[in-house]
DNA sequence: ACTATGCCTTACCAATTGGTAAGGCGTCAA
DNA sequence: TTGACGCCTTACCAATTGGTAAGGCATAGT
């Protein structure tokens, strides 16, 4: 059954986010399954494997949003701001994603070789080339433009991953507070970052 | 003799930086020493006493760059955008320091209690004092001046985490490319953002 | 000379790690 | 009826995990 396999995935995701690669065994996400580890390895083959599949999910996740926004609107910049917004927006809506993507940036050194992290090349290539075509910019060279779309990743990722700890030091009523204007403000880092 | 305890504390911040708490173990930490893994239990007690003592060691120097660059310049412009660069900087020299900190960012919420990540909160006032303290911004509220800090050592720390993944996607060579104009965007990202 | 203390060692521990081997059970084709 | 195959199980494995116990050795205080 395929569900079956939905429900490893699921669980993985939400495990591998939370603990990381390494931190993560795979008694703990079968038990957080009806089955048992053994039931996980016959499905994917190794720890290994079943990680490569979760980044998987989340990259063709990833690359279908960027599509359909590409598809909903029409001017390059509103285009570029609109794919922005919805990548904020799914990164809080999938936290767990973000947060395991987040990991697999911080591990990739080592585990270079096995990790394909290579999805967020198409990503970062098609948001540079949102940015050099967006003829309201200066912005005119290509390293140039994937520092910016970097800039205000980072702004959108870092935040993303940042809730317990926000939630922590500032209490869930001012966290409350700099969620709802967080989005606001990052529109204002867009059209700024783009207009400097 | 202090000097072992030193050994310790430098092996533990880059292993702990590389692999995270959960995927480090203790053995490991004093296999890159001279010493025993038994020996290291003799001076921090246990693995999580260790990881405190790495952390505080990076907050303490945080904290000491912060108030050194406060002395260093005047106006409430300056003293905002040198701090921010000279965080940029820092997280360059200290890669693993940075690294350690974005993972603690995220095992937050599995280690709530036992962490003590209350450094950032400080950091993060001070920040946000700042600059609702510039006149020239038109920021006044303290929820939206957080949210700016926050967008701005978001693009500085996922930018300096993600080294290795961009000289994997993009090669050494047009990696320095990025690595070489980031300063001077980021100078660009602050102006714009504060401006705004 | 005796003792205490700090530093570090070897020896050991139960629990957990990722993974293999083998078999039970049901379904489906020949 | 037989055999093959997919799904899942229990049983087991060596290696590694964080940590305890106990002792050796030096230096220092008495």
């Amino acid at each position: 059954m395929t569900e079956t396999r939905e429900r490893f995935i699921r669980a993985a995701t939400k495990i591998f986010a939370e603990r990381g690669f390494y931190g993560t065994s795979i008694a703990a996400i079968a038990d957080a399954t009806p089955f048992t580890k053994q039931a996980l390895l016959h499905h994917f083959g190794s720890k290994e494997k079943l990680y490569a599949e979760v980044l998987k999910r989340i990259s063709d996740r990833l690359m279908g949003e960027l599509e359909e926004v590409r598809e909903r609107f029409e001017g390059p910049r509103e285009r570029l701001e609109e794919t922005f917004v919805e990548f904020y927006r799914t990164s809080l809506v999938h936290r767990d994603d973000t947060q395991l993507l987040m990991r697999e940036l911080l591990d990739n050194k080592r585990r270079a070789e096995t990790s394909r992290t290579w999805y967020l090349k198409p990503f970062l290539e098609i948001l540079g080339e949102m940015v050099l075509d967006d003829p309201a910019t200066n912005i005119h060279s290509r390293h140039t433009a994937i520092s910016v779309v970097y800039q205000i990743l980072g702004a959108i990722n870092y935040f993303a991953v940042s809730e317990p700890t926000l939630m922590q030091m500032f209490g869930k009523k001012d966290y409350s507070k700099l969620d709802a204007c967080y989005e606001d403000e990052l529109r204002k880092l867009i059209a700024a970052r783009l207009d400097s």
